[in-house]
DNA sequence: GAATAGCGGAACGAACCATTCCGTTCAACT
DNA sequence: AGTTGAACGGAATGGTTCGTTCCGCTATTC
């Protein structure tokens, strides 16, 4: 038992921020958030990169990532269901724009692509044994897609051909196309999601989509453990 | 110099084939397929892959591999130039056959995808340094391809602001879905691209394609050795 | 029956990487 | 001014992976 006394996750979350908030407490939760978008970046880009590379990105020492985490499986969790909780975000927000049915559809798609949230959930997924709770935010996520691709297919909006399991092979889709730089990624993503939001709509279709589409199980084969 | 005297490559090629090939050099002529096949196969679906699982794969030992190729890297280079021959031969079947500029746009496409052309020279490029020879039937391929879009988009068949680059996109998108196996692998991408095919005509376009379409830099930038 | 092409797979050595460990820094408090 | 300890940087550690080499073994071939 070489470590009974690691500190489970960010340590300073609960500290109470005094004004300006200057001296170590405030580097440690500069640290806190600089350590969590490097992780993100990294691993959106190279999902097995080493974590000296995250600690590099981030402008820290290893000690301070593992301060905060207990090894790297739970960085790559606390990454994960970070990007559950923004793509249920995403879904929320679009569902309450107001928008009609066919933008809210839309909206959703684009803030997901946006978020890069693909990559960190599928793409993260099989790293790392995943937990109780994730589940329960994918079965959210899953639930609120559902409303928002139905009420879309309800007012015809979209081709009925269009599953939903693929909405996730779209975004899969999406997240293969990278450019040279972050700006020019979301770019080059925006073009092609032009592509298939001109493919989804009903008169589009010149004949059914062939083959069945993705069945759950195709898609939760993602999250058991690549070895 | 610790093997001088190594084969450059496949030491049966130019055997002379004794009638029905019995014995040590008949299996030396299957092991010759197997393995080229067993690489194809294993790079294809994990381009990072170690050499034992292609060795696995054939069903032959580590030795068989490296009685043919110097080094893992001439391996890849050899699959990654047979990949391009591919892409070639597909293009050339296309516009050979006689079809409409439409057919043979999308017999094109089809046939890259199903011999999942692109994973081997995309995925693999990078991995090794590019031989001249690659360098030359990539200017063919690119003429080629060239052609076969110029044709369709003089008959409008296809939006016009679908640029040639954009090609190379839209098959990186569909090398992103995968499923259980090789079969539904492409089951699911003939779905995919026949979303694709319906964006692509011009009277399903609703609006121009945003941002600028790939440019050659930025799909060349793939063949620069990453490490 | 000897020679040897072809081969299987263990052995080797280098590289990589998660994790630990130790010495340093410096804000906070005495 | 001195002391303390949270926070940290980065070298050291130990394990794993993987490309490559090496050592017999087999079964053709002469």
């Amino acid at each position: 038992m070489p470590n009974p006394s690691k500190v489970p996750n960010p340590p300073h979350a609960g500290v109470a921020r005094t004004g300006p908030l200057s001296g170590r407490k405030a580097q440690a939760n500069r640290n806190d958030e600089a350590i969590l978008r490097a992780a993100r970046e990294v691993f959106v880009a190279d999902p097995s990169a080493p974590i000296s590379a995250v600690a590099k990105e981030a402008g820290v020492g290893i000690s301070a990532l593992y301060r905060r985490y207990e090894s790297k499986e739970v960085l790559l969790q606390t990454l994960c269901a970070d990007g559950l909780a923004r793509y249920i975000a995403c879904a929320e927000a679009a569902l309450d724009s107001g928008a009609g049915p066919w933008e809210t559809f839309t909206d959703f798609v684009t803030a997901v692509v946006d978020a890069d949230v693909h990559a960190l959930t599928v793409n993260l997924a099989g790293t790392f044994t995943p937990t109780p709770a994730m589940f329960e935010q994918t079965t959210r996520a899953v639930d609120l897609a559902g409303q928002i691709l139905d009420r879309a297919r309800a007012a015809e909006a979209v081709r009925p051909d269009f599953a939903f399991t693929d909405i996730a092979m779209l975004l899969e889709q999406l997240t293969a196309v990278t450019g040279p730089s972050p700006e020019r990624t979301r770019e080059l993503r925006h073009r092609y999601l032009a592509m298939h939001f001109d493919a989804l709509h009903p008169e589009a279709a010149r004949g059914e989509m062939p083959g069945p589409p993705p069945s759950d199980e195709e898609l939760g084969a993602r999250w058991i453990p690549r070895g």
